[in-house]
DNA sequence: AGGTCAACTGAATCCTCTC
DNA sequence: CGAGAGGATTCAGTTGACC
């Protein structure tokens, strides 16, 4: 029996860092379960005429036999392959990912992510409003870039803020297509030589909107290829911790001295619009013990068509029906379920109010 | 030697007919390198679970037709690489494939086509104006639907009318996104009952799009999942003629009498792109994902009264009063409502600049 | 005739906890 | 594991009844 290669023992969460080496190779030594989100901008030219590289960055032999005149993407899928495996088994069970690609490469990811069993959740449109035109006229100004958003399997319970990314659009649900600018300007890092330090780098308000959205704060969020540092700067601001990995020693320099300059935002900026899932339950019984409402009151439905009569124990009983208000509603409606709480209205100085009402002043009093 | 089948002899081309069959033995029996260009909307293998109901109780009627169904990815796999091979058959060589999809399968088409050796030109993304909204929140409204557009191989010489969708652009190169209206209204069909003739009709304008753009008149345009014809009626319209094969018999009628009553040359279907031009809405939000703003930021009334802190979801805090900057300008007035893009400003060099002027660089940038 | 409002609909992988 | 219960959740647009 060998003894353990120390470069190849797990690590403990090396938070807030970045790591060099390859991402495969690093996401193999972290503890398995332990990130709550994924994002990853993987490179996409691994399939272009003439030469092709391995993630080692060793070459790889041309391929002309004409049983594998599609070798390059056989490669390609593979690296995709054991990168997926790679950070499926570091996902912690309800976890996420986010990949994002151009059509070169998203149709390979999308297949892998299925295949290896991440479930999609949804496939998101990036569409940039100052995308680089077709010169020639032969094709169609190629205007936005697909990400595509995975749970770690069916069924798992993902992070999703929905009403915090409903507040980030004025109030109305979040979409499928994302209208964002490319990175230029000021947020455009540059090397000492005034160009541009990275080919992608991808703009902040992408970053911000997936990691608001689909992490809490506190949360582990890791990116593979981690360039100069999008992913880990947006985290920072956003109270969450990051881990990056990257290959390339100069978007890593790069990448450190933008953290630095980062901070994260004060934390009543961080408070998000709150859920009403997220509320204590307070069972309807709760409103008669406390006299808020007296056994042998009557309830109005919304409309008004209907009556109820509240009963000692919580239950109501109208038409012949007893039951919860959920379920008595739900019967005299002939609807599969009614939310009891927005349907009963009770008179209070010849006013309806609805029930909700007296809900809302206990979940006041548990604060 | 057997003699030959002649229901498998090679056909002449059919022109202007909706072939009925199964797509794959039908294509099968055309002849090789005769067809310009190919629309396919195949099944989307959509796995839907149970039922699904809006918030006022009403059921959604689910696309769960006994075509949409497919054991496994497998299946469904051998499936699409059975009937492109069919296509790429029947393709001539500077002839061209559409096909289109969701994230459900979109992902496995676009990988069997490179396969398969067909060479993507663009993906293309058709964002709906009016698409269903997640009913549940749980995840993201599916606001769009791809496409892609593949030549038959790297470096064949596909059509192209670039000029054309640049005027049906408004004069500016027709990009890689299309915001288009589902199917509604007088356009939908209808069978006897006045229920929908078809679950997943498209849209005109979006077929006349793609014809207009990628064939020339004359061509031969065929669509191996031909449901109630809506490739075949714009290609009349335009002066193309169509092949269709369909296997259902319902659908076939529905799209023989559409047919019919279509006239080639409508002027009127040139001007199906034409829409109300309103000025872009801006969410807040995007003020503070772009950077503009920064959470914990100060905003300050008009005329200077009040105070109010900008949060990560975009809304804000002030004086205990949370929301959108409508609602708590409308709040702290003690009015009914409140412009917030003109009465909340924030401070550069020392200055009162209402957030306003930030919506209209956004804006700005969208032309 | 014109305006108002309620009802209806669209390719959808759409809940969560307790017993 | 399944069954049952609580109760949270929607946007743009069309159609048709009714004033």
């Amino acid at each position: 029996m060998t003894k353990t290669d120390p470069r190849k023992a797990p690590l403990a969460l090396p938070l807030n860092q970045i790591i060099a080496g390859d991402c495969i190779e690093e996401m193999n030594r972290l503890p398995e379960a332990s990130i709550d989100l994924i994002f990853a901008d993987p490179p996409y030219n691994l399939q272009l005429r003439g030469e092709l590289h391995r993630p080692d960055n060793s070459r790889v032999d041309a391929v002309d036999d004409a049983w594998d005149q599609f070798g390059s993407f056989g490669h390609y899928d593979s690296f995709t392959h054991d990168w997926l495996a790679a950070a499926r088994r570091i996902l912690k069970p309800n976890g996420a990912i986010w990949v994002i690609g151009s059509y070169h490469n998203v149709f390979r990811l999308g297949a892998e992510l299925q295949n290896q069993g991440y479930w999609i959740l949804n496939d998101v449109v990036w569409r940039k409003s100052n995308p680089m035109p077709n010169f020639r006229g032969k094709r169609l100004t190629n205007a936005h870039e697909t990400l595509i958003w995975a749970s770690k399997s069916e069924g798992a319970k993902y992070t999703f803020n929905y009403e915090a990314l409903k507040a980030l659009n004025e109030g109305v649900q979040m979409r499928s297509d994302w209208v964002l600018p490319i990175c230029t300007g000021g947020e455009r890092l540059k090397d000492e030589a005034g160009d541009k330090a990275h080919p992608t780098q991808k703009p902040e308000a992408l970053l911000h909107r997936i990691i608001l959205g689909t992490t809490n704060p506190g949360d582990v969020v890791l990116d593979p290829f981690f360039g100069t540092g999008t992913t880990g700067a947006v985290a920072k601001m956003l109270g969450r911790d990051y881990i990056g990995i990257e290959r390339e020693e100069a978007y890593r320099e790069a990448a450190s001295k933008r953290l630095e300059k980062v901070r994260k935002f004060d934390r009543e900026a961080l408070e998000i619009t709150g859920s009403k899932r997220a509320e204590p339950r307070v069972p309807f019984g709760q409103l008669v013990e406390r006299g808020m409402l007296r056994p042998g009151e009557e309830l109005y439905s919304v409309g008004n068509r209907f009556k109820a009569k509240v009963r000692a124990d919580g239950t109501l009983v109208g038409n012949d029906v007893k039951g919860s208000i959920h379920q008595v509603g739900a019967h005299l409606e002939g609807a599969p379920s009614c939310n009891g709480w927005t349907y009963w209205h009770f008179k209070r100085d010849g006013k309806m109010v609805p029930i909700d009402l007296l809900r809302q002043q206990i979940r006041a009093e548990m604060h």
